[in-house]
DNA sequence: TGCTTGACAGAAG
DNA sequence: CCTTCTGCCAAGC
């Protein structure tokens, strides 16, 4: 029995770092989703800080769409200024306080 | 081993 | 609406 009950295992953040890869590449393009949702998907509901961490540290990453990762504010990433850019370029709304128009682009996931 | 740092989330002021 | 604080938790030092 872990002392810490949600703790991950090297072995388990190894596969939560994956599952985020591959959810993030499933995004549409348009269409956005939150930190807290896939790690939601992901199985670790209480790891959004850590999808964050992924998404910028994993070489790789470059590769996936992870523009369409916003906070669940619809607020862009700090320190990123490519960002919202990149998602007004597919025809993301942005609304006149500088959020993404979440109830317009929220991604829908399939249940799987 | 202990403290600090975030591409977060939610609540408070 | 914006800033700050608290809870969160892996990583880095």
């Amino acid at each position: 029995m872990r002392h810490y009950p949600d703790r991950m295992t090297v072995e388990e953040a190894k596969a939560f770092q994956n599952d985020v890869l591959d959810i993030v590449g499933q995004i549409p393009r348009g269409k956005v989703t939150t930190y807290g949702m896939i790690a939601t998907l992901a199985g670790w509901p209480s790891h959004a800080r850590m999808v964050g961490r992924t998404l910028r540290y994993t070489p790789g990453a470059e590769k996936l769409p992870c523009h369409r990762v916003v906070n669940i504010a619809g607020r862009t990433a700090p320190g990123w200024s490519q960002h919202r850019p990149l998602l007004e370029q597919e025809g993301v709304i942005f609304k006149p306080n500088g959020h993404v128009d979440m109830l317009r682009h929220l991604w829908e996931p399939e249940i799987m």
